[in-house]
This record gives structure tokens, sequence and C-alpha cells, in this order.
DNA sequence: CATGAATGAGGTTTCATTCAT
DNA sequence: TATGAATGAAACCTCATTCAT
């Protein structure tokens, strides 16, 4: 939002030596325990410096401000997921819609849910940080994976493919953050699955206009 | 989550004066302002006190703390989302399921969008807030009343309408707010009613089982 | 100590009419309730006119400050002291230092252990109040009867009467307030007692010289 | 009383830089002054950190808040003074009583009057504090050791110990605080270092039963 | 006289960030 | 490079006291 210069956001140097690497390392992670353990609110740079075993000083050799530091996890956390989403979709491309919607939506929820804790502290970052470009740029990646593949079903065409896949991924952000933050019991995670299937599915072919065959 | 009792989340006295009813509202009033302006996090009592006209003691005396007042804010908006939810609900009791999805979806978009900048400041306060049990009970209003209204749907039964209605909300609430986060154009606001539509109904078709006509 | 005019510490008026009389007592006892109940650290003027059913601006209408408020409940406490006291000297002139000390440690004790929750909640305030010459004044009364009693002892003379008097005092304060530190339990305040008067006596006998008979 | 947990009394954190040494120190020497010149109500720790030359958040780094510091102030004369006392008793077990109150008197007196005015400012700060466990355990060294040193004494036994001693600590600090704030005029230093060694010796006398000779 | 809304100085505390060592 | 002491702006919140109604 109000978030001024972005290139502030990056992290502050290319690790060449292994013991730089390391240190990065253990102050990535040493950041996630602390948003876990503590929230985004508590979390405090000389805390997870500490939590690292380094000097703050030391962090912000690395990461130029907190910003970056929280950034630097949530850019992991959506390129994770970018990743499965765009694999789910190049593997199913020209599969019929039923298909498609059971690929995307497993590899969704499994993504979020692999680590539901990380997923819920990344919330609070995220609405920090919504706004950004940098965040929107990633967040495009699995969108046009999906639109790609939504193109190569056969038998179908869409309006406006690109709004229904933004339609499809806020649906099943939407209802996997409500589930999260319900508690994520097992038995809802294995309703949401199901449900979320239901509902792609029937959104798809809602969207879509039958094609003559050729 | 961390936010221990929830009495300090209530407003701390009633006003019984006339002079302090419109204090009050000032109060309310100011602190929208700022939040559109500065977002919540830069939102401070202070500043608050300050665009009301008021000292920050004042402003003490009736919301307790600063969560008290961001939390009043959410309030009122979430209610008010609520109330045009619930009656849109009751009023389309026994209808098709098609007509119904209308509904919610008109009633839920027209509500998140007559004032989309307050909606977005939000989602950062709803975030810290959102774990409050207060938060909870006042979502679930709606939710009953979607509930109630499907039920009521003729010729079909649901298997687990609870959940129904919460992955609806969910996806209702998640497109919005990409929407909203996108820009929120008219032609975009115009895309969403109609996908949404498309997206209830599809969903609501395939959860329900039909039933035998008596 | 830092109690620029004391003349602000006494009550502002003196209540002619039978509605102020009650109201200044209500007040006064609620503010006793608060100091009891959550110290003299949180005692606020607010407080204690809610808790004696009227509004701040009626407290301040009766004491000019919170100072004289609690100043107010000070005095009451020492004068009954100082009042116990007196008459335990005056009664018990000219009998042997034995029955001296008794007496007066009775009467000390006594006044002390009548209500030890309010003795003790006002070490704070006689702390804050300490040097104030309006408290010297108050305590010299009894300092003054001793004096007095211990001149009409038969058979002996004070050095510096003035000084033993003062010795005596401090000492019975000092355990006194040891006690009631410790918790007072009724053991402790039996054995305080016998103590007190060995001790009284020990000294009283150390400090006096014997006198020829004429 | 209300002061919950103790570890938010002791010091934050040991410093290990020579420069840090200097800085605890500095702000240490400050709160005294402070504490001297204006009384502990008036202390606060941005006036502290001021004239210690530097900023809060410096303060903040070894003080964890304003108690601790004030807590630090009376622990280091707490201490001295049972150190005092404690190496008097030592010094003087096996004497006659005697020798013992003119001792532990002198070592308590001597102690208290070094400084009279930071004996004088603590006590509104131990009454502060005075509940705390901390401070109990430190007091109670003094006590320990005067109670050995009596058991010690030739020829005598006390019925009980620990509350002749509570006894005669109690005494000597409420006379010594009864002329610190009377003002301790030389003169009136002198009359008490007498009297208190009457009034504990004559205490020590009636309290202690003789023994017969093996 | 009583009310209670309003005041605002002032206090405590946090924490991102810098920089001398 | 690493360290960690120091910084200080800035936030939150309290409460004695006043004064218009």
């Amino acid at each position: 939002m109000s978030l001024a210069a972005q290139g502030t956001r990056e992290a502050r140097k290319t690790p060449v030596q292994a013991r730089s690497t390391f240190t990065v390392e253990a102050i990535f992670e040493a950041a996630v325990q602390v948003l876990l353990e503590l929230g985004s609110e508590r979390l405090t740079t000389t805390r997870v410096a500490a939590r690292a075993g380094v000097s703050v000083g030391t962090l912000y050799q690395y990461y130029p401000n907190k910003q970056a530091l929280l950034f630097a996890i949530l850019k992991r956390h959506l390129e994770q997921l970018q990743d499965e989403i765009e694999e789910a979709c190049t593997t199913h491309r020209g599969r019929p819609l039923l298909t498609m919607a059971e690929a995307v939506v497993t590899a969704f929820v499994d993504a979020k849910m692999r680590r539901p804790d990380v997923s819920m502290s990344l919330y609070a970052v995220a609405s920090e940080l919504g706004g950004a470009v940098v965040v929107q740029k990633i967040v495009k990646r699995g969108r046009v994976a999906l639109m790609s593949m939504l193109k190569s079903a056969p038998g179908v065409v869409f309006d406006d493919v690109e709004f229904t896949a933004l339609m499809m991924f806020a649906a099943m952000a939407g209802s996997t953050r409500a589930v999260l933050e319900a508690g994520a019991t097992p038995k809802m995670v294995r309703l949401l699955r199901r449900e979320l299937v239901v509902l792609c599915c029937g959104y798809l072919k809602g969207a879509a206009r039958k094609m003559p065959a050729v």
C-alpha cells in the first residue's frame, strides 16, 4: 500500500560464500519460527537475530529492513505455491474440465495445507504487503498457467479466460483461508477438497461455452 | 488470536448527554477517515483524536483502546453486510436456486462495493482482529440466514448445508477481495457480479441432490 | 516533602447541611474502600467518586484535590490513634513503669490492629505525605502525652524524656509495622504485644535514673 | 503486593562490553541523583536517562522498567546494610549481650547515616516494593546473622530468637526512620545511637533467660 | 449544588535501525 | 564482516482537574 520503494523489499546481497548462505538461511528460518510463535506483530528484528544466533547487525547485512525479511518468507511461500500450480496445469492440459479442476484444487489445497500454521501467519504479512506489485507479479504466474490450461480444454471455450482464472483462484484462496481460520480440522480439509472440486467444476462448466465439433 | 479479553474490544461508555453522542460519532468518523488515508498500521489514537477535534483523553473515554476503535469500525461494516444478506435471504426463501444465488451475490457485492475503500482498509483490521470471537459471531448471522434459505429451496436437499454456506460465502468474499485488491474498475465489478452468480449457481447445483417429487 | 502549599491538604468546606455531611462521608468511606482494594497507587478520584455514587465534580466540591482526600483518611486514622494513646497515658499517670509500658503498648497495638488492612494501606499514603508538617503535628500529641506520663513515674527521672518518648513510639511503630507487613497472624500479634512490653519496659528502665527518696 | 512476576524487577542484561558497564553505572547514579532531588514519585525514566546522558532506549536495555531501576537502588542499599550487619554479627559471636547490642546498633546506624538522604528517599521506594519476595529475602540475611549471634551469647538462652531478632531490627529501623524524618541533626543521631543501645540491651536482657552454669 | 464530558500534559515502553569497535 | 550498544521518534494510555450545563 504505502510501501515506498519496493526495491527495498528484496534481499540485500546474493550470498556467494558458503558462510553467508548458511547465515542467511539461519536468519530466514529463525524468522519463520518467530513468525509462527509470536505472529508478525510481535516479530522484531532483534528477536529474529537472537533466535538465529547472530547479531542484529548481521541480520541487517542480509536483509535491508524488516519488511524485506517478511517479504522473503512470503515470497518463498507464494513461489512454491505457484510452482505446484504451474506443474499441475502443465500436466493436465487438454484433459476434461473435471480433471483440470481436480488437479488444480488438489495442488492448491495440498500446498496450503502442508504447513497450515505458516499459511495462516502469512495472511497477516500479506495484508501488510498486500498491494505490493511484487506480490501481484508472483501470483500472476499461476493465473497464466491456469488460463493456458483452460484454453486447452477440449470442446469448450471461455469468454474471458483471464477473469475466469482470477475467479477460480479467488474462490480457492477464499475458502481455503476460511477453513484455515476455522481451525482446519482434518474433516474440514476433506470437505474443503471435495466441495472445492464441485465448486470449480460447476463454475467452469457454467463459464464455458460449448464449441461445435470441427 | 492472542487478543485476551474480549471485553476490551467493546466500547467503554454509553453516552448519556447529547454532547457526547456527537463526540462519539465525530471520533468514529475521524477514525474511518484516518483508516482510509493511512491504513490501520499508521492509524494512531492521537491522530484520530486530532482529526475528530477532540483530545486523546476524550477518545479514550469512549474507546478503551485502539483496538476497540478499529473493532467498532469493523463491527459496523460487518453488521451492515450481515443485515443486507439476511434481508436478501429472508426475501428469497422458497425460490429457485438461481434466484437465490443472484440475490445473495447482489446483496454481498453491493454492500462491499458501496464503500470499496472502507472495505479494503478493513481487511487489515480484520486480519488483526480476525480470530476474535465477537467477529465470528457477527459473521455467523449471514451464514445462518443463507443456510436457512438454502433449506427452503424447492425440490433439492443439501448433504451439509452448513459447509455449503461456508463455501459460498468464502467464495464470494475471496473473489470480491481479489477484485478490490486489483483496483475494482467498474468493468471488473460488473464481471464479478455476473461470474459470481455463475459460480454460486454452479456450485449450489453441484452440491444439491434432487428430491423426488412427493 | 515537595508538597507545596499545605493548606491545600485540608478539606474544602465545613458541611453545614445534612446532605453534604452525608455526601462527604460517602466519599470518605468510598475512598477508604478503594484504598483497601486497590492501594493508593491505583486510587483515582474518578473511581472514588463512582464508588461513592457521586460525580467527580462533587468530590472536588468537598476535597480540593486527591491529596486532601488521602490526607483526610490518614488524619482520621492518626487522630484515633493519638486519642487512644492520650487516654492511656492520662489514665496511668503515676503508676510504675511496667504498668505504663503495658498500657501504652496495648493502646498502640489495639488501635493499629483494629483494622490491620487500613493501617497497612496508610503506610503508602503516609510515605507520600510523610514529611508534611500537619502529620508531624498530629503525631506530636501522643508523644506529649507519653512524656507527661513518664514524668509522673514515681521514683525515677529521665535525662531526655522527649527523646525517650520518641524512641519508644518509634520502636512500637517499627515493630508493629514489621508484624503487619509479615502478615500479622494472631500468633504474631500475641508475640508482638508481649515482646513490645518487654522491650519498652527494658528501655524505660535503662533510660531512667533512680531518684533518691525525698 | 500486586507486583506480579518478580523477574520483572531484575536487571535485564549483564553488560559484556566495557562501554556498557560504564553506561549501566551512569544510569544507576543518575537514578540515585534524581531520586534524591525529586523523590521516587517524580522520578521518570526519561529524566533519569537524560541525567545519565543516554537515551531512554539505553536505559530500558539495562532495566526492563522503572520499578527494576528503583529496585536496583533499593537492593544495593539493603545489601550493603545487610553486609555490615552480618559482619558485625559474625565478629561478635560469643560476646556479652551489651557488646552485641552495641555492635549491631553501630553497624545499623552507621550504614543508614552514611547517606541519610538516600536512606530517606528509599523509604518510599521500599513501601512500593515492600511486599516483594526479593526484598524480604535480602532483609532476612541480617536477621539470620543476628539470630545466630544471639544464640552464641554466653550464659543465656532465648525462647524465640527469631522473633527477638525481628523485634530488635524493627525497633532499630523504626527509630532510625523517625530520626531521619525528624531531620537527623548530629545531636539527634548521637542520641539515637546511645538510646538504641540502651533499648536493645534492655530488650535482650528482658527476653533472655539465664542458663544455669554447667 | 451536582454532573460528567473534556482536557492534555506527561509517563512508560518498544523497536527499527545505525555505527563505532 | 560481525557485533551489540546506543539511539530516539513515536505509540499508547492515564488521570487530576476544570467548567459549561
